[in-house]
DNA sequence: GCCGTTTTCGGCCCGACTGTTTTCAGTCG
């Protein structure tokens, strides 16, 4: 079996759940748990990294964490970790998941009455004995109640254009709060993350009581499960958990700044601060009593000898170090697109005409768009076949004759056929100003023939742009597995552009492959697949990502002028 | 287990809230 950074990831994280439920030292825990995180955020895949001096030269992995990581990818199993199964019953790290246990509860229940798992806790629950044991009094056990109840459902992230309509409501109820100056949305719906796990609030105000209390009182609220007087958490309707603090102007940045994270983000930054001498936290950046910083996010990381940070990049992966040096790229924003290459219209399965469609990118002030209906094939409604796509074409020729600012590129979007071959004849794609392609079917292939497929497709004579490279939809189907940096490597050489597709639940392109096709030398469309008017709208979505993914405007094809445009189109036709 | 322009040993981010205690441990973010 091949093991992927995933698998070494998922690896360390259970060695991290064991050892904390052996209650080893809490240090070595965080190392493993580190590790994982460090694996998952890695551009490449260690396979192709080379050995164990190169994942040693990785941070927050050593001497010990190389060798573990050689081993797995090596023989596909840790002997730590083995050793550790047999010590642990499996069923403690579900115990250790819910809210409310952690390590030291988790071993009392396994300790004093045997718990190993969620079943186990629900009979000792239900027939009282969880009653005798020391340090679980009614509240606790009414909280474990729940906890085992809700465990079935399970806790789940959500797409950020679902989290986005729960947000922006919230924020504006509690803008209107008496004594409220500013409420940001922070975590990692700021970071701009694909999906969204929860709300993080940052409410300014002199006191802190009014805007919990505001809270208690909202309608879409479920239950609030904690309140004090500057923070509280609860569960909004949706089953989305909520989080809440209320700081001063004073702190308001830093507390921004600690609620925006992440988390590993923060940590580094306040070691930064410590080794400084200084201390850091949502209260502000203090050397002693004297607080130096706090106000503004910009203060603080100013303070620290650092560029201020976009939210999208702080990840802890090479972003602060890139501040202190004074090298962090210049993101991309929505304002640098000059157009959208991959749209569709009602002449295959979008809902509005080729003249909404156009009207709608005009009122958007871009300046081309590019008309990229889906050709004939199985499993596609309506898809054109060479006759409607030539009397397209001739509409978008009539339509162009009366637009003075913007122009409609002609397109289409073809088929990958298994073979790798595409559902549309080069004669006729030959005529279009860019040939899209996509994989639509046969997602079950294998790396070797999925990745096959499209190094074929990328032979074809014209391609201009891969559309939703993995085809993953969130909360649907993963991404199938593909080389990635052969496909990277072809589309490059070629060249043909990778897109970015901007679809909220595609964001495909994800950030850490928008990140690795920067980083190999691709440039990139970011696209909204728009299959609507309003659906324009979705290259906000897609910009987010692409910044996570330290995308510049360089780095992106349709952030250029239609000229230039032009000219790197006619690169991909020949 | 990692790491080092304060250290190769002795540190490792910082604070709020809760519950069950009698001064604090556990959990969480």
């Amino acid at each position: 079996m091949t093991m992927h950074n995933e698998d070494v990831a998922a690896a360390f994280e259970e060695m991290a759940d064991l050892l904390a439920i052996r209650g080893e030292n809490s240090f070595r825990i965080r190392a493993y748990r580190r590790a994982a995180q460090v694996v998952r955020g890695l551009a490449r895949q260690l396979a192709d990294l080379g050995g164990t001096e190169a994942f040693d030269e990785l941070p927050g992995i050593g001497t010990d964490l190389a060798a573990k990581i050689a081993e797995l990818l090596e023989t596909g199993h840790a002997r730590a970790l083995e050793k550790l199964r047999k010590q642990v019953p499996a069923g403690l790290r579900e115990l250790l998941a819910l809210p409310g246990l952690g390590p030291v509860r988790v071993r009392a229940l396994y300790s004093g009455l045997n718990v190993e798992g969620i079943e186990d806790l629900r009979g000792a629950l239900a027939d009282g004995r969880l009653a005798e044991l020391r340090g679980f009094g009614p509240k606790i056990r009414s909280q474990l109640l729940a906890a085992t109840a809700a465990a079935s459902s399970g806790p789940r992230r959500v797409a950020f254009s679902v989290a986005t309509q729960y947000a922006r409501p919230l924020k504006a109820y509690l803008e209107r709060v008496a004594g409220v100056t500013r409420v940001e949305i922070a975590g990692s719906y700021r970071r701009g993350r694909d999906t969204v796990g929860d709300i993080d609030v940052v409410v300014c105000a002199a006191e802190g009581a009014a805007p919990i209390q505001a809270l208690e009182r909202y309608d879409d609220l479920q239950s609030l499960n904690a309140a004090g007087t500057t923070k509280a958490s609860g569960v909004l309707r949706n089953g989305l958990p909520l989080d809440i603090r209320v700081l001063p102007k004073e702190s308001f940045g830093a507390a921004l700044h600690y609620l925006t994270g992440s988390r590993d983000h923060v940590v580094q930054v306040r070691r930064l601060a410590q080794k400084k001498g200084l201390k850091l936290s949502e209260y502000g950046l203090f050397r002693g009593a004297k607080r130096l910083a706090g106000a503004t996010e910009e203060g603080v990381y100013a303070a620290l000898g650092l560029q201020w940070i976009p939210p999208e990049l702080r990840e802890n992966l090479g972003e602060i170090a890139a501040a202190q040096r004074r090298a962090l790229p210049m993101l991309i924003e929505r304002a640098d697109l000059q157009g959208d290459l991959h749209a569709h219209t009602s002449a295959s399965d979008g809902n509005d005409s080729l003249k909404k469609m156009a009207a709608a990118a005009q009122t958007r002030g871009l300046r081309y768009l590019a008309v990229t209906d889906h050709s004939k094939y199985l499993g596609i409604t309506r898809g054109l076949d060479a006759a409607r796509l030539a009397r397209q074409m001739d509409e978008i020729d009539k339509l162009n004759a009366t637009l003075s600012d913007l122009t409609l590129l002609k397109g289409a979007e073809v088929d990958i056929l298994e073979d790798g071959s595409l559902a549309m004849a080069d004669a006729v794609l030959k005529r279009l100003d860019l040939v899209v392609i996509a994989v639509h079917s046969q997602f079950g292939l294998s790396e070797a023939k999925q990745t096959r497929r499209i190094l074929r497709a990328l032979e074809r004579p014209y391609v201009s742009i891969l559309a939703h490279p993995f085809g993953r939809l969130l909360g649907g189907r993963p991404g199938y597995p593909l080389d990635f940096e052969r496909v990277l490597a072809a589309a490059r050489d070629r060249p043909c552009y990778l897109e970015i597709n901007s679809q909220p639940t595609r964001l495909d392109l994800d950030d850490a492959y928008a990140k690795r096709a920067r980083d190999g030398g691709a440039l990139l469309s970011i696209a909204s697949d728009a299959h609507s008017a309003d659906q324009l709208d979705y290259l906000d979505d897609g910009v987010r990502q692409a910044r996570r993914g330290w995308v510049t405007k360089d780095d992106v094809l349709n952030a250029r002028p239609l000229h230039e445009l032009r000219a790197l189109l006619r690169d991909t036709l020949r």
